[in-house]
RNA sequence: GCCCACGUAGCUCAGUCGGUAGAGCAUCUCCAUGGUAAGGAGAGGGUCAUCGGUUCGAUUCCGAUCGUGGGCUCCA
């Protein structure tokens, strides 16, 4: 019943954020049919931030805040028919949500954005207020301000209200800000968007303006200059650059096509995958694609996620669906006959396709999808090997990752509060044996309380890319209801049957969303293990095309991933393509080389290396393959 | 799904205040005997996303559809 929607990327980097550092307790929103992983949803409280916690600091907090007021100004001054709702700093600025009929245009932010310089040049000053509800409400009742007097119902009986007011502008707020906003000095309207009021669908669209500021210019235009290159690393852009893969609108949404490039990569993700596996004792298995809506009726899933899966297809009178999930066929694999203590545990593993409907408007690239593949892996066994299996999980995971150069986190989720299955005793038994794993693989983790899935607490690991983002990729789950459901025992020493127990557990997650995600973190520079063309031979004339086609036949006996470039081209020309395609290997030969019996190898982005024997080449890249360093 | 924006050659983008379109790169051909990040010349290539509407005439205006992008509590 594991449910991955996670895996295909709910969100990319919400640990990052401002609220997902001050609650350290990410809770998990619970909607029934997304279970499992996805946003961490905030804890209504009327707390103040914490401003030591805001990257960038207090003072930044302030600038932004104050920014945010400054907008709000601006806006209402310049179409006073605007009802303001809410504008808080965020982690990359600052944003502010109006209601109003018609939408903002572009020309909008740039009339906008003049006004606040004026504001910012009038240098009003913020000053403070602190008054009771009763009085605010008033106030905001006499302006029409349904939003504001929506957060002062929010506010407990009694308490403080505090109010800032900035030349014509006055805001229920709390703070803090700047003295004036003549403070304000580098500030920059981004782009604006829809939001629903507070952030529920159910409620009317609002307008959301963002922008950013800093203390500094000079800082704003590092900023600026940030979002250039992590645009220059956009998986999208790196994909098509790179030819990796492609989607198709006669194909569908949010459905992957995997070049030849893309093709390596992933290849070469597999393979590396499963070999671990087997060394681990993991045994592959191949399941359907659709399935009986029978099974998912056993399992639970159209119960549960009918509306992620894709509508029933007639086959011979009978209900199908394409797969969501793999393991209910896997635990047809486990129930095909019976099973002896002996022989677990058992570890099934499986790259197996499946599809859910996504709704169109959170399709991102590669990261999210409709259509992908899971590295997908159950393991049946006894409760006393639980805690040694989930180790052994923790192990595989730790050193996949480090293979592909990530640090990572770890997060134990235990039983939600308000909806969850299964007795005291199978929760804290299971959520007992993942902390023993965690704490015998001596891994820092933080508790994620009441973050479970209502069936099962799991570890859930989220990575850190090479941006700082974070992502949540790997899991490990327990699953105290398949068994039930599909009755699934083994029979124990006592001759007695009894229920087995089983882990769910990914560490690519999705390979299209993962491979996304390291795309990203690598800027498409692969290691050679995993580049899809390893060794780009370029003669330096016509004279060499012999040689050139002899030494690439000898890596290629080599197990080399090598082409040659015989294109009517300068050498020049082909070095700078070589490079642009990011082939971390170029190998130029001339006459001088074919004198010689040796290469002229040159490295992506460091230039040349010395020439030497190409048996000798040979042996450095291979070697570089094996160690998959 | 919802809000906003966008969809012109393989890619990145011009352009048309309504009279069926251009550049650079890429591709192809030819020339060039070239040594570590772009040699030269020429040619081909577009139902201007799709379908409807308005119009003498639509790539351009309007609508729908499909696709793409930015967002959709980081809470007064």
């Amino acid at each position: 019943m594991l449910d991955k929607q996670g895996v295909t990327g709910s969100s990319p980097v919400s640990p990052t954020t401002f609220a997902g550092r001050i609650r350290t307790t990410a809770r998990t929103a619970g909607t029934p049919a997304h279970p499992g992983f996805s946003m961490p949803q905030a804890t209504p409280s009327m707390t103040g931030p914490d401003l030591s916690r805001y990257p960038g600091g207090e003072a930044l907090y302030r600038l932004r805040h104050s920014a945010a007021h400054v907008l709000a100004t601006a806006v209402t001054e310049l179409f006073p028919d605007v009802k303001v709702a809410g504008g808080p700093p965020i982690d990359s600025g600052f944003y502010y949500d109006f209601a109003r009929e018609q939408p903002f245009t572009p020309a909008d932010l740039e009339r906008i954005e003049a006004r606040m310089r004026e504001i910012v040049a009038a240098n009003q000053p913020f000053e403070f207020s602190e008054t009771s509800r009763e009085t605010e409400r008033g106030r905001f009742e006499k302006a029409g301000e349904k939003y504001k007097l929506h957060f002062l119902s929010q506010i407990p009986e009694g308490a403080k209200v505090t109010c800032y007011r900035n030349g014509p502008f006055l805001d229920l707020c709390r703070g803090p800000h700047l003295a004036s906003t003549g403070e304000l000095k580098a500030f920059k309207l981004t782009h604006v968007a829809g939001a629903y009021w507070l952030g529920s669908e159910r409620n009317e669209m609002l307008q959301r303006i963002y922008g950013t500021a800093f203390a500094t210019a000079e800082e704003l235009d590092e900023h600026v200059l940030r979002i250039e290159e992590s645009l220059k690393r956009d998986h999208r852009r790196l994909g098509r650059e790179l030819d990796l893969y492609s989607v198709h609108e006669e194909v569908g949404a949010g459905l992957i096509h995997w070049h030849p490039r893309g093709g390596m990569l992933r290849h070469m993700m597999e393979q590396f995958w499963k070999e671990e596996h087997l060394k681990r004792g993991y045994q592959l298995v191949y399941t359907p694609h659709l399935a009986s809506e029978k099974l998912f009726e056993i399992s639970g899933h159209l119960e549960n996620y009918a509306d992620l899966m894709y509508s029933s297809m007639d086959i011979d009178g009978q209900p199908y669906r394409v797969k969501p999930m793999n393991c209910p066929m896997h635990v047809m694999i486990y129930n095909s006959r019976k099973h002896s203590y002996r022989e677990l545990p058992l570890r099934f593993a499986e790259l197996g396709t499946v599809y859910r409907y996504e709704r169109s408007g959170v399709l991102h690239g590669m990261e999210r999808v409709r259509g992908f593949t899971q590295d997908d892996s159950h393991i049946f066994c006894t409760p006393e090997q639980m805690e040694d299996e989930v180790l052994g999980v923790l192990d595989l995971m730790d050193y996949l990752l480090k293979k592909f150069k990530y640090e990572y986190t770890c997060y134990l989720a235990t039983r939600p509060k308000d909806k969850s299955i299964g007795s005291d005793e199978e929760w804290s038994f299971a959520t007992q044996a993942l902390r023993n794993a965690l704490e015998r693989h001596r891994l820092a983790y933080e508790v994620d309380e009441g973050g479970g899935a209502f069936y099962a607490p799991k570890i859930d690991v989220r990575l850190r890319d090479a941006l700082g983002r974070e992502w949540q990729c790997p899991t490990i789950q327990v699953d105290l209801t398949l068994p039930k459901r599909f009755g699934a025992f083994y029979t124990g020493p006592d001759g007695v049957d009894h229920e087995v127990v089983m882990l769910h557990r990914a560490l690519y997650g999705s390979l299209e969303r993962f491979v996304g995600i390291y795309i990203e973190h690598s800027g498409g520079e692969f290691p050679v293990w995993l580049a899809p063309t390893q060794v780009m031979m370029i003669p330096a004339n016509p004279k060499a095309y012999e040689y050139a086609a002899d030494t690439a036949r000898l890596l290629k006996e080599g197990g080399v991933r090598v082409e040659t470039d015989l294109r009517d081209e300068k050498m020049g020309a082909k070095i700078r393509d070589a490079e642009l395609q990011k082939i971390p290997y170029m190998v130029v030969v001339g006459p001088r080389e074919a004198e010689a019996g040796t290469v002229a190898p040159r490295r992506k982005g460091e230039g040349q290396l010395e020439p030497v024997p190409r048996a000798a080449f040979l042996e450095r890249i291979q070697r570089e393959i094996r160690e998959r360093s």
